[in-house]
DNA sequence: GCGTTTTTACTCGGATACTAACTGTCCGAGTGCTTTCGG
DNA sequence: CCGAAAGCACTCGGACAGTTAGTATCCGAGTAAAAACGC
């Protein structure tokens, strides 16, 4: 039981869209450039994103997406049903009440029984990755304070130097 | 994110057997007649489980399968990873390092802090599952004290009946 | 009657198709900024 | 100088193709109990 390839790309979408200047929109090519795979699967990916009403996305030239709330407000809940959907980790296809059709008494009881014992594992994993907001992720991972805002778009070596420096500066702060 | 289709039959076979008189073991076909489905492929899952050691299997004539050990000391997490395998449920393609790959000192800790959130999460999971043991379950599913036992090989109304009147009268005590 | 062979009823395990979900591609259409053009 | 038209750079969204994990089938081989057989 694994989540989607998907949703690993679509955290980092969420991710680079979190250390993007809000001002600059990220188009779909250089979301790509950075995270490889297919260029136009990648839009698909945003489109769920955009649907799941967790970046926003303007048409037109100079167009792009850009989150559309806080990195603080956006838990790994969010982005795991953005792409999934709601969790049900029991596949519900009516064995137990099959084998047990003909014991009348208990009826259609049995999955009931055990879909409540797995929802409630679910929550417990749900609920754990809610409290995993995107902006302490980044921070970790980052191995900084504040969240660094650079822009993208601009591929030059000398913004990436840019970045290293800017980030050990940061980290000794 | 879902359990396989098997897990499910999985877990109404261990149901199955921990029903079933630990004298006689139970045949594939009759395992297969309650549970329905393809034949063949019960056979499949049975095999898992037999690996697992969640059951054990007798070749020859009279031979069956019948549980390993009691349904008190089978978790719910027992079944899972028999049928599915160690839970890993964050996808790890390496896309976090992709990202980050020239911002020199974060190097590979991109996935590593991703990895240690979501296997917090499927511990969570996994845990509350291990404390759900297969007898537990099966006393609720029937609505009884203690986990009736019957010859699921032999087919007769009688039987059913007899079961009924059985669970029955133990709920009344 | 007793040991050996055959039959029978199962499991074992690999090779092979089928299927659905996920992944990836393609293309026509829409949108809004920018440029061009005519008066 | 100003408004309308054309061009451009993007996104939108559906239709379709490829890939992989899970599902299902088939068949030859192995194993142990029971039945049949021979002396």
């Amino acid at each position: 039981m694994q989540l989607a390839k998907s949703f690993e790309q679509a955290a980092c979408m969420i991710v680079l869209l979190a250390t993007q200047q809000p001002t600059i929109p990220l188009t779909a090519d250089v979301i790509h450039e950075r995270i490889g795979g297919s260029a136009t699967y990648i839009r698909k990916i945003i489109r769920k994103l955009v649907v799941a009403e967790l970046v926003t996305s303007t048409s037109g030239n100079n167009g792009g997406v850009h989150l559309a709330r806080s990195p603080e407000e956006i838990s790994i809940t969010d982005v795991v049903t953005a792409i999934e959907g709601p969790l049900q980790s029991f596949p519900d296809h009516g064995y137990f009440d099959q084998v047990f059709k003909d014991v009348e008494p208990v009826a259609d009881e049995g999955t009931k029984v055990v879909n409540a014992i797995f929802a409630q594992a679910d929550q417990l994993w749900l609920t754990f990755l809610s409290q995993q907001k995107i902006a302490t992720l980044i921070k970790e991972l980052l191995a900084v304070q504040e969240i660094p805002v650079l822009d993208w778009t601009n591929q030059s070596d000398d913004k990436m130097m840019q970045l290293n420096q800017l980030l050990t500066r940061m980290r000794t702060d």
